[in-house]
DNA sequence: TTCATTAATCGTAATATTGCAATAAACAAA
DNA sequence: TTTGTTTATTGCAATATTACGATTAATGAA
């Protein structure tokens, strides 16, 4: 009825669908992309770079930080963002193993 | 208003997160398991393992088909789902690339 | 044909997400 | 203090997602 049945499923099925919904909207995969390629953490300028409303990238960058893939850091009025990069290797090690698995069985079928 | 701006993101940025969405929920990431655990495609038993009803478990199915990740095939009364392997291939690829990132600027930040 | 089995679709309710205007909060500078 | 700058929060409307009962469609078996 509209909420996701999360007991059902495993701890490690819960976790790659909460990274996995974090990357499913193009505005948080772009803040991560300009964050890796501005590493200074310059941050203000992401509604201008991104064109979304400046409370839609609070919003978005909330989300990112909620999960732990970055962190925030206040500077005078501004706020520093940046990649949090033990974080995301822990997450990217858990996706990747996902993505990275094999058919048990060798057999082709349809 | 409730529907994501595409357009004003890079075909790159929209195909990541429209692939990171079909892992957002963890029965799909389930049925992907279960799919590569038992390759002879068993399927009608999905609905037994995963313990969701037969018609959620139809519709998750159908959002893996449309995105290409999965194949079916009518075998009698059942049909036959599978990993679409060459379309796995290209998803991984897609999504490793950008969880490979790396900062262009080796300065810390905050 | 009739019955059972399997999967898709329809319809609907509950909840979540996206986006932004308006506002608030926090700080620096004048 | 007042003014400007920057970011967060609130509140709301539009839309999307999740889940399932009821039904339909398609096939195989009796």
């Amino acid at each position: 009825m509209g909420i996701t049945k999360s007991e059902i499923f495993t701890t490690q099925q819960n976790e790659i669908a909460t990274f996995a919904k974090v990357f499913g909207h193009p505005a948080r995969v772009a803040i991560l992309q300009h964050l890796f390629k501005i590493n200074t953490c310059v941050c203000g300028d992401l509604v201008n770079v991104i064109g979304l409303a400046q409370p839609t990238i609070s919003q978005h960058l909330k989300e990112l930080k909620n999960i732990g893939l970055i962190k925030g850091t206040i500077e005078g009025t501004s706020v520093c963002y940046c990649i949090d990069k033990d974080n995301w290797l822990n997450m990217k090690s858990i996706m990747i193993k996902f993505l990275d698995q094999e058919h048990s069985k060798t057999e082709e079928c349809c």
